[in-house]
DNA sequence: CTGAAAGCGCTTACAG
DNA sequence: CTGAAAGCGCTTACAG
């Protein structure tokens, strides 16, 4: 490997001469001439350990993601990839297998790291994490979830799911069930069932029921088709496209018709409801644009300049054949 | 922050005699008691760019991902990921969206980030990979192709090709379309067609046609389309899950039935398969546990250990709903 | 504009 | 078992 050393040896000037020309600039022309030939010819790049050590600082940013096999995470981190890259800052991923413990370790090994910031793609912010986030040094960014003390970046959870309400309900649909998640998580929990909620009772003889189903899918199937048995609902709406998948899948296995004889909503428009047959009615959120915002954001963050502490993503409903209309 | 000087100081010993604690550990169980002490203490932790700046090495693994919305390569990157983790080495992902230029260039970042070794979840190996990878001085460890020259991890295509063929003629089709992946790929778009020819050449009055699509889905559903009014198939073998998928799609919109009208299999095993209404028949692979074996055997590589060029991941075919008894 | 020197936080022979 | 010193590859005041 060639070091700076080098470089300065066979250019004929000191090492600092070097340095200045690969960070500040102030060399002469002459002098910038034949550094940049030496490093082109040795295909010299800067040891990024030593920059750092000595600059205290770096431009990696942390990144940690609760699940790699998600639609909505994995997308959410191209977006901060690629905006990244960019603007020559640097993505590290730490993921996190869905364990609230193991995230607190992640944060404490990516500020080892020395990364310059911290994107927390959330799914609960416990108390723990809000004592470790204000005591980092470094900014803390969380996506998906809000927070009254930290930077976030959500989605229009509760707009979103109004509008899909109401939708719903101009479609004619009056036994609702919503399967929704625990309020743990309150952008999904809460939002999504609060944003819900108000469209019914803005409607008169609506007769809406609310389940709570875990992250995985195991559990859906037999709350499903005890729903089903029980409630007999004409609809029922699913507070992401993942617990719809495992909602359609009980309703087959039961041998009921998707739309003709129970409708079904999601919300994330993954790729893959619209490769299903039919097409599930979703409200769509964009996950890429999201995390090129928020790699926007944390860079603002990082530079001291002021930006709102909380940001809104957009959404749009997607219409398609997985709602009957009575 | 603390460093190593301030434990030395406030344990009253040579930074020496604390890094020897942190390190092999030739230090009397006295001194032994009171740097721990410190260390817990103060919340040490040391500066992972300093150790690297001096070890000249580190225990971090770079992997390059093309995609991070696949099913395929985020469990592979799970699978690394907790086995890494379990050894004390730690993943770098970095993100080359299907774009070997850009494949090339993360191969060259990681080198400047003195991995210890790249893990490539390759699509393909062109020469100018095989030209870097040679030269690189670190070891380069493909999953999911193969090559003569660079140490592997495959799944079985070929065996599974050619099981899944043998299921097909043993439902009676014999009027069958395959829709394959560019040869570029030798893993898909070669190994998966292969092995299903040989299932083929071994019966008699077989008629099959051989066709090919992109990674992505859009252009699908044209070509399936148009496979369908032309060629009248009683099954669509498609090379990946993901095709099967977009096949799928272009089927339902012809108003044609699965399976009654026309069966489908696919490749991969993604969780989403089982999911779908009629469940897809596919021949799945363990991507998780190929990523668990592909960290061990770049810690192996790494520590000099011999390990076989070639290691081959297993297969399971899976049948369900998508594939009808002619 | 340029160079010499100190220092970032660690590790590793080398003495003792 | 322990300490002093040199050095990893860089950057940054400080002189000139």
């Amino acid at each position: 490997m060639t070091t700076i050393s080098d470089i300065a040896k066979l250019a004929g000037v000191a090492k600092s001469t070097v340095s200045r020309y690969l960070n500040e600039g102030s060399v002469s022309e002459a002098t910038k001439r034949k550094i940049q030939h030496i490093i082109k010819e040795t295909g010299y790049t800067p040891n990024a350990f030593a920059q750092s050590l000595k600059a205290k600082k770096t431009n990696i940013i942390g990144t940690i993601v609760p699940q790699l096999d998600s639609y909505a995470f994995s997308r959410t981190l191209i977006g901060i990839d690629e905006e990244l890259k960019a603007r020559n800052y640097q993505m590290l991923i730490s993921h996190s297998n869905l364990d609230l413990e193991r995230e607190i370790e992640n944060i404490h090994s990516l500020v080892r790291q020395k990364v310059a910031g911290i994107i927390l793609l959330a799914t609960e912010i416990t108390n723990r994490h809000l004592m470790i986030i204000k005591q980092l040094g470094i900014p803390v960014l969380i996506v998906g979830q809000q927070h009254e003390e930290i930077p976030s970046l959500i989605h229009n959870d509760y707009d979103a799911a109004y509008e899909l309400g109401k939708y719903i309900l101009s479609q004619g649909h009056q036994r609702i069930a919503f399967l929704g998640l625990h309020e743990k998580n309150v952008a999904i929990g809460i939002d999504r069932k609060e944003g819900f909620k108000k469209s019914i009772e803005e409607t008169a003889n609506i007769d809406v029921q609310f389940f709570e189903v875990k992250m995985d899918q195991a559990q859906t199937f037999s709350i499903v088709s005890e729903i089903i048995d029980r409630f007999h609902p004409s609809i029922i709406v699913c507070a992401t496209d993942n617990i719809a998948m495992g909602t359609m899948k009980a309703i087959y296995s039961k041998g009921i018709s998707i739309p003709c004889d129970l409708s079904i909503t999601g919300f994330g428009g993954y790729e893959m409801t619209e490769m299903i047959h039919p097409g599930l009615t979703t409200a769509k959120f964009f996950y890429k644009d999201a995390g090129n915002l928020a790699a926007r954001k944390m860079l603002s963050l990082i530079k001291g300049d002021d930006t709102p502490m909380k940001t809104v993503s957009g959404y749009e409903i997607i219409y398609r054949e997985s709602v009957r209309k009575m």
